[in-house]
DNA sequence: TTCATTTGATAACAAATGTTATCGCATGCT
DNA sequence: AGCATGCGATAACATTTGTTATCAAATGAA
């Protein structure tokens, strides 16, 4: 599983070693609650195998903000990070393959790192991209449609669209799944 | 200008001094395009005061969305950071006394402080909050009404509803003029 | 296989929101 | 003061999206 980032990494082979160390690996079937919604989030999750969705509860209704598959990681950020209860649930989607590392562990393993400048400017940059993918999401939520919405999907993230179920799509596009449902039929008749 | 930040950073006379020399100060009318759709962004402005939108050109309507005031930074953040065309204008609302600092400049501030370890771990905490920011302005975006919006805007930024032109309130919360003149009108008949 | 459950499509109707047009008030400029 | 302009309210109508209900197909468990 880790093997393929190594090269990724200046660090020794004992580092390294002891690094990967403090995962451990799970095989979880679908529907499988990670996290709880009001729970604080003290594990972090890497994808070996599967598919994971964040979401709110809204009054009874979910509304998926995230999809996660192969190779990322995924925690409810800011629970993991403030040490808040989440607002938001994290679930399986399939049933998958995870690994998982402690908030504790990460967190010495984030402190030694840091001081390594390489390493450490890689984290503000990540930090950056995904303060500003954040920015483009929301943007193309306020101006696009859902119809528009939907086709940037298709060719942005077409696992999405075939591995996830439709009416988690529906909820991460804002819309019900019967919306959902005459969107692509329009866009079949317009073919 | 600066005084009042002056406790917050841990730095010697001289280089507090040799900063704040960086910046110039100048004053503008309301409507004063401070980046257009297109340019790079290359300054980092800071308001005195007045205060200042940032908004996309989409299909001609403008969609505003975010409003600054006195004491805040502002600049085309990814454009500033990553030299790429600027996506997002931003423009005075009221005539406004603004200071600001070429990315050079600052590029050689942040260089150096940097080194100082409170304030790096307070640049990356600032920028995860500007994350979280993000998320929770998302998630209300897809769960609340515009009404709900409109409400929260009076509760947590009125700012904005004091201050800023309610067709650039509409576009921040993704409606029409009309739409917010409804939604006015309605919580006016249910006092 | 068989049956229950999940998922998705569709129709009919309701509610929310956009579009266009008109009016009036306030503001700033000369 | 007088006038143009910007801003906001409102009405009438159009379009989009939600709600509820029903049905069919796919999927999973016994």
């Amino acid at each position: 599983m880790f093997s393929q980032f190594r090269n990724e990494f200046p660090l020794s082979e004992e580092k390294w070693n002891e690094y990967i160390s403090y995962f451990d690996r799970i095989e979880v079937p679908a529907k499988t609650i990670l996290l709880k919604e009001g729970e604080i989030s003290k594990k972090l999750f890497i994808i070996e195998k599967g598919c994971i969705r964040v979401w709110f509860n809204n009054n009874g209704k979910d509304l998926t903000t995230q999809f996660f598959f192969e190779n990322q990681s995924v925690a409810s950020i800011e629970s993991f990070m403030k040490k808040f209860p989440s607002q938001a649930a994290v679930e399986t989607i399939e049933p998958s393959v995870l690994w998982y590392i402690h908030k504790n562990d990460l967190d010495k393993i984030l402190e030694e790192i840091k001081e390594i400048p390489d390493l450490r400017d890689r984290l503000i940059n990540m930090l950056f991209q995904r303060t500003f993918d954040y920015m483009k999401y929301f943007v193309s939520f306020i101006k696009d449609s859902p119809a528009q919405r939907y086709l940037n999907l298709i060719e942005e993230r077409p696992q999405i669209i075939q591995r996830v179920p439709q009416h988690y799509i529906a909820s991460y596009l804002g819309v019900t799944t019967v919306h959902l449902s005459r969107i692509k039929s329009k866009l079949l008749q317009k073919k």
